[in-house]
RNA sequence: GCGCCCAUAGCUCAGCUGGAUAGAGCGCCGGACUUCGAAUCCGUAGGUCGCAGGUUCGAAUCCUGCUGGGCGUACCA
């Protein structure tokens, strides 16, 4: 039964005898194995060190596991370069004498290959522990509660009541509705907030435009989205604007009656704001986008005032020679910055740090994150060192999810030059031709609702799209690209899980016990059964450092890494069509397991489910 | 001018706190459907990791300088 040498791996016999910690512990994973060699080895080093009389500094902090480039070279790799001078031998000696110490143990094996101690994990039960671990675990695979108690404010999308949303907003979306997600199933209380600019002079032109051309059309007249509708208006404003040098004058007077509360002007505004937020409630809906919680910044943007006054006479702040109020962020390397004007009223900033306090009043959080592109960089490090200053404890926590632009191939992305993207045209172009893709693969009758399942397919194609990328690097969004469905995509990662689920019914169209949670990992040799379970049992320190980093493009490359796999694995391994059932029963159970990751990674990353497509 | 960010295959992107031969997808070329879903799978080709130094046993990764690009640098929001 037992084979020589890698990269084959001697087999134990399966037994729990051996294994008396992961009887206990069913929360073990690559990384407690991982430690647990590095304490192993460590033994190895000391006491090899003690023998030779050499004195050894710390090892811990030199010994770092990593995975080998190949999986026949094992499942963990100790480079002992950093102990070579200490031992005066070189690297691949040391790893030999290090690799006879260990030997073998019901742990795996040990072999020095080179100047690294490889270890050969032992395959069964840790696959056996794993899937049968994800299978008892429902949808939740990857759920931890490496952040429980601690209550997240994440503030996202930010639109503006005079327009649409557009790209920039599906990334600024796509992203605080998935890390607000994922740092939930790190057991964060979180609350999603959204702050809604609808006042300001951008928002009065719109309103100007609307007053003297709109001859009181409405989107029930027109047919037109609200937000559109209004969008149109602003539009039509820079229009009008070039030919009548007193248009901005006039948008000027318009804002100084809404401030003064002037009826006419606010029911225009109170009218033309619930069409925008009608029509963009819309696209969140579409989106899968949702708020715990909205604010308004015209109902905040006289917030702060006092504070800063406060902090002004508290020292924090101080008054310049020209009669404005500011701050000195020498200490931070930075200039100053205007808190209030000469005159006495706010800026932009003034009310933001009236808003992040007031927050703080109505759900006292722990952190709260803003995501913001990365163009007002400067301004959250402005904003965050003044609520330091003023002495709030929970200031030091605050953090930036900052994004870059989004850009389309044929070059930048500007409102003013016309070239938007518009978010429901984008997400409309996808459904259409994700709906073409179906009915020229004759699925039509095998779906349910061919236009639903569209949708939930331009969604994958838009989310995992954006998600991919690292949040704080520039993106190019080729509209064309997310289209095709090809590769590394959403869709890709749909197929995946439909086939799958496919695979599901007709086991149990068989008759099979799906609910059977024991696992026999003996049968499954395979070392793309390896690799998956080992997927599978990182996903959820994946999933941890996800949140930890603000960052959904780690999920995104899990799932990508397990459905490419798995896909593989499907492609050359009969599964249900298996003379030994119990093989087929064990593989269909891998498969289940690689389902449940799926699945409970799609709900991370805004991609819906589906069992057929 | 000053500050922050970015630079990896033709294109779009990965590359975890420095570790063995830098990986995907798209595109190109060539294979695989009487068999669990071909929206799939496999293979070939494609790289001076922007440039130059430095630290280290070891650098795409850390440090410095430079080049190129982006964004800021308002008593705008």
């Amino acid at each position: 039964m037992k084979k020589k040498g890698p990269p084959e791996i001697d087999r134990y016999p399966y037994n729990l005898i051996y294994f008396p910690d992961l009887h206990k512990n069913k929360g073990l994973t690559m990384a407690d194995w991982n430690s647990e060699w590095v304490a192993k080895i460590k033994e190895a080093l000391t006491a090899l060190a003690d023998e030779k009389n050499i004195e050894i500094g710390d090892i811990e902090s030199r010994l770092k596991g990593a995975r080998p480039p190949k999986a026949d070279m094992g499942d963990i790799a100790f480079p002992l370069f950093p102990f070579a001078k200490e031992f005066r031998s070189a690297p691949p000696q040391l790893a030999a004498e290090v690799a006879a110490r260990l030997g073998e143990s019901p742990l795996g094996k040990a072999r020095a290959m080179g100047p690294y101690v490889n270890i050969f994990l032992e395959r069964d039960q840790i696959i056996s522990d794993t899937l049968a671990r994800v299978l008892a675990d429902e949808e939740s695979w990857g759920h931890n509660d490496s952040l429980k108690g601690r209550k997240i404010m994440i503030e996202f999308s930010s639109p503006n009541t005079n327009k649409p949303l557009h790209l920039g907003h599906l990334r600024n979306d796509a992203l605080g509705e998935s890390s607000a997600r994922i740092l939930r199933v790190n057991g964060a209380d979180v609350q999603k907030v959204i702050l809604v600019n609808d006042r300001g002079v951008h928002i009065c032109k719109s309103m100007l435009a609307y007053k003297k051309f709109g001859q009181g059309e409405t989107p029930e007249s027109t047919g037109i989205k609200g937000d559109r509708l209004v969008g149109d208006y602003y539009v039509k404003y820079a229009q009008w604007a070039k030919e009548d040098p007193t248009a901005e004058a006039q948008a000027q007077e318009m804002l100084q009656k809404w401030e003064a509360g002037d009826r006419e002007v606010r029911d225009l505004w109170e009218m033309m704001n619930r069409w925008t937020l009608e029509g963009i409630g819309k696209t969140y809906e579409k989106t899968h986008i949702s708020f715990d919680r909205y604010y308004y910044e015209s109902q905040l943007y006289m917030l702060g005032r006092d504070i800063i006054l406060k902090g002004l006479e508290e020292g924090v702040f101080y008054k310049a020679e020209d009669g404005s109020t500011r701050i000195d962020m020498g200490e931070i390397g930075l200039d100053t910055k205007v808190l209030l004007r000469s005159d006495g009223t706010s800026v932009y900033i003034t009310q933001d740090i009236g808003t992040a306090i007031s927050r703080h009043g109505d759900w006292p959080f722990d952190q709260l994150i803003y995501v913001v592109g990365n163009e007002q960089d400067y301004h959250f490090q402005v904003l965050f060192h003044v609520l330091k200053k003023l002495g709030y404890d929970w200031a030091e926590s605050l953090y930036h999810l900052s994004y870059g632009m989004v850009n389309l191939p044929e070059g930048k992305m500007k409102s003013r030059e016309g070239t938007v993207v518009d978010a429901d045209d984008l997400v409309a172009d996808l459904s259409e031709l994700a709906l073409e893709e179906i009915r020229s693969k004759g699925r039509e009758d095998e779906v349910e609702d061919p236009r639903a399942t569209a949708d939930a397919v331009s969604l994958a194609a838009l989310h995992y799209y954006l998600l991919q990328v690292s949040p704080k690097k520039d993106m190019i969004f080729n509209p064309k690209e997310s289209l095709s469905f090809n590769g590394n995509t959403g869709p890709y990662l749909q197929y995946m899980a439909a086939r799958i689920c496919s695979m599901e019914r007709k086991a149990r169209e068989m008759g099979w016990d799906l609910e059977k949670k024991t696992v026999d990992g003996t049968l499954l040799t395979g070392d793309e059964e390896w690799e998956l379970a080992g997927i599978l049992a990182d996903f959820p320190r994946t999933v941890e450092q996800a949140g930890r980093d603000h960052n959904p493009s780690l999920i995104t490359a899990a799932l990508y890494n397990v459905a490419k796999v798995f896909s593989r694995y499907y492609h050359d391994n009969p599964i249900l069509n298996n003379e030994n059932l119990d093989l087929a029963m064990a593989r269909l159970q891998l498969s289940l397991a690689v389902l449940r990751m799926l699945r409970s990674g799609f709900d991370l990353i805004n991609i819906p489910f589906l069992a057929k497509m």
